[in-house]
DNA sequence: TTTTAATAACACAAATATGTGTTTATTAAA
DNA sequence: TTTAATAAACACATATTTGTGTTATTAAAA
């Protein structure tokens, strides 16, 4: 992967976690909502992964917000 | 993949292809701006595949427009 | 210090997307 | 009808995410 997505990546998953702090939710409660599995938070939130439009949908479902709200930094 | 789950990819998928129609590209001259395989577009357009973040940056970028336009739907 | 909650980090199989190539439809223009 | 451009529909190997489990850190509270 480029440098300059693996940067979007990173960001991505920054601003999830400032997102899922501000609803007070642990990565584990977020994980349950969404109905995926716990560790993938994690790892979407450190940037390792370039995760799915599926997964992405679910957890901004699961955070009771709007898909953009996700893109929004 | 769940029902909802399968709307909501083919929904994103009938979204771009109007994003790309509006800016006047072939499937052919998005894919070679984004740097992705031609088929790529096609899958994605047609709600085959839940795409990953790395894929819908660049495409965004192709576009010039900001990824929330990507959901805009 | 000890305990607890939360997260990170690791491993591994299974599922899915990606990348590449070829062939078939479809559509519009010549 | 023929041609050219576009998109769909295949197949297949490779790469990556996903799902599951376990262990190690970290930080805060008791």
């Amino acid at each position: 992967m480029e440098k300059e997505d693996q940067l979007f990546i990173s960001k991505f998953g920054n601003h999830l976690r400032v997102l899922r702090l501000e609803k007070k939710l642990s990565q584990e409660m977020l994980a349950n909502d969404a109905n995926i599995p716990i560790n993938q938070i994690g790892r979407i939130e450190r940037g390792e992964i370039s995760t799915s439009l599926n997964t992405i949908y679910k957890i901004a479902n699961a955070l009771e917000i709007d898909i953009k709200e996700l893109f929004n930094f």
